[in-house]
DNA sequence: TGAGTCTCGGCAATCGATTTCCGAGTTGCG
DNA sequence: CGCAACTCGGAAATCGATTGCCGAGACTCA
């Protein structure tokens, strides 16, 4: 016999107070089985239990939060899911929450401001105990961020806006391309091959560092800068071709822009690695993907997920905002090989 | 001069009680400026927004929801957000909701029932209007599905459950094996080359309706069930090798398949498309950053997102549950030329 | 036995917004 | 001028759960 859904005479939700009239009780005593505020003896405690399973009573957090102030909620803004780096960061955050009493609830903000900022009001509005976003903008979203921080504990995530103080957690980008660095002068005559970056405008404060690192560890080099997306990186092959490169080392700012890169040298018909050389950052797992596959610097997305829940954790009186950099690691693949 | 936030004596959040009181009216009155329930004389609207503006008043609306029993509000569930797919579906649905006065939210399930119940338990909880959901498993998630529906309007995504009277909207799998069929029959001498399926072992209805209806389509064919991943596509290229295949055209049950397809020949030394062609399922976007391009069946995500729209905003007397196929269209790539 | 302490159920206030009902003031019209 | 209809602001009930307070009963200990 298959086992349905509790059947109850009401159209109307169930309530405490049904309960409650169930199982003979009041709803305070009702209140502190299902939260277990307080100790309640066994017997009612069964009856009250017992009436709940009968009814199919579910809690209504609404209620709940509006008495307690707390939701046991975290908010998470996102740019954009179908870009594969922010969507992996929302299933890492979310698996880092999983053990805790906290829901993660994602919201897109489709890389618009105004979006953004009607998510920040939805999350707040909604009393989320913490709101993690990844800002669309460098400078403009400076007032989500803002409004956000006002209200609830905000933390940054890979990105942070200039000119508010508020936690930041992502990751260490001059330690990533301190490891390109390293595997680059390893690997290759950087005065035989030049040593090329293809970034992104920067309007992120990841594109703006990563850029800032590598024309500090490779002055004088030629860069390239467009959009964070494929189509950039097949057009900056042409451009790189039309300088006259027919060899080098490519150092991509985001594996995304790398898999273009070496799209576009395939459709030219150059060889990956034996021709350029393809460097990528980010990690994605798509990057594996590729042929040849992307030697890329790794950003630990668990990490990262973990060290947010640690922050949401501790009591709020931390004020002092932190700033937290998380090491990456290189993964080696074969468009720069070891 | 920088704008800051309002600054209010206050630490506690400000409520309407604090803008009547700041603009010298009742809190009826601010609630129906604020909520434009009804119109409120010129001056008095100028008072309670001005108030209102003064002490940098947010709606809370926990306290709302509970007095309307509604929330403006859609939980997506979906199982990986690591996952190109699903992710992009998310992103999608997201769009469609931006002009809507409902916020999507987004839950992980991260592929687990007992989080994807903790999900259900959630949404409900926090009294969404509707829940969407792609359901984790074939049969499994029936408790989840039926859980949702009892207590509010329920659409299932791209899957459905069996045994559930659940509206579903998702792709057209037999239209699309219709379309890869096509395709093979006027650019494959069937005869001469033989037709192979690397699909999912079956604990979806998707992965279900697609094996089936290449079944169908392809009598007594070779197919490889394994998972629904990039590594089971690699692992599948050995299988076909050590069953003696050296040409023919392979069918994958899913993009993230048929890319792990491609690589896998790459690894062997086999060509795409001259030994094998190669066909994919579900239009990712990086589908189109594979080498060769992949040849694939596009699930039209807009039109999917558009059409949960519609049925969310249709009155909820609709009572008959509705399934809903939409047609998707092939896209042509390099790994199975027109 | 009596005073002090504990345990634990129930009453009622409370969180913040919406909405029904009421009544005062205005307008319209015969 | 008088009555009906209308407009619109305010008082208070309401949504569902939590929690401070009270008090009844049980228990401890001298």
């Amino acid at each position: 016999m298959a086992e349905g859904l509790p059947q109850h005479a009401l159209s109307r939700p169930v309530t405490m107070a049904d309960v409650a009239a169930h199982a003979g009780v009041s709803v305070s005593t009702v209140s502190r089985v299902i939260s277990a505020a307080r100790p309640v003896a066994e017997p009612l405690r069964d009856a009250v239990l017992g009436a709940a399973a009968e009814l199919g009573y579910q809690v209504n957090l609404v209620g709940r939060a509006l008495r307690k102030g707390r939701t046991a909620t975290v908010g998470l803004l996102v740019p954009d899911l179908d870009n594969p780096f922010f969507s992996s960061l929302a299933q890492h955050l979310s698996t880092a929450f999983e053990g805790s009493a906290a829901d993660v609830l994602v919201f897109s903000t489709c890389g618009d401001l105004r979006v953004e900022r009607r998510g920040v009001e939805a999350f707040l509005g909604r009393q989320v105990d913490a709101v993690v976003m990844i800002p669309c903008h460098e400078s403009e979203s400076v007032d989500s961020v803002r409004l956000a921080a006002h209200s609830a504990l905000t933390i940054q995530l890979d990105r942070q806006v200039v000119g508010a103080d508020v936690h930041f957690v992502g990751c260490d980008n001059a330690a990533g391309l301190g490891l390109i660095t390293t595997h680059i002068r390893e690997h290759v005559d950087v005065d035989d091959k030049p040593v090329l970056y293809v970034g992104a405008k920067t309007l992120s404060s990841s594109g703006h560092e990563r850029f800032q690192q590598f024309t500090q560890n490779f002055p004088d080099r030629p860069t390239y800068l467009g959009d964070f997306d494929f189509a950039w990186g097949q057009q900056a092959v042409d451009e790189i071709l039309s300088d006259g490169h027919t060899r080098g080392t490519i150092v991509a700012a985001a594996d995304i822009i790398g898999l273009g890169v070496i799209a576009g040298l395939h459709v030219r018909g150059y060889r990956v690695p034996d021709d350029f050389r393809v460097i990528g950052f980010d990690g994605i797992g798509v990057a594996r993907f590729a042929h040849p596959t992307l030697t890329t610097v790794r950003q630990p997305v668990e990490e990262i997920g973990q060290t947010v829940l640690d922050l949401v954790s501790l009591p709020r009186s931390t004020t002092p905002s932190r700033s937290v950099r998380i090491a990456p690691d290189l993964i080696l693949g074969d468009s720069s090989p070891g």
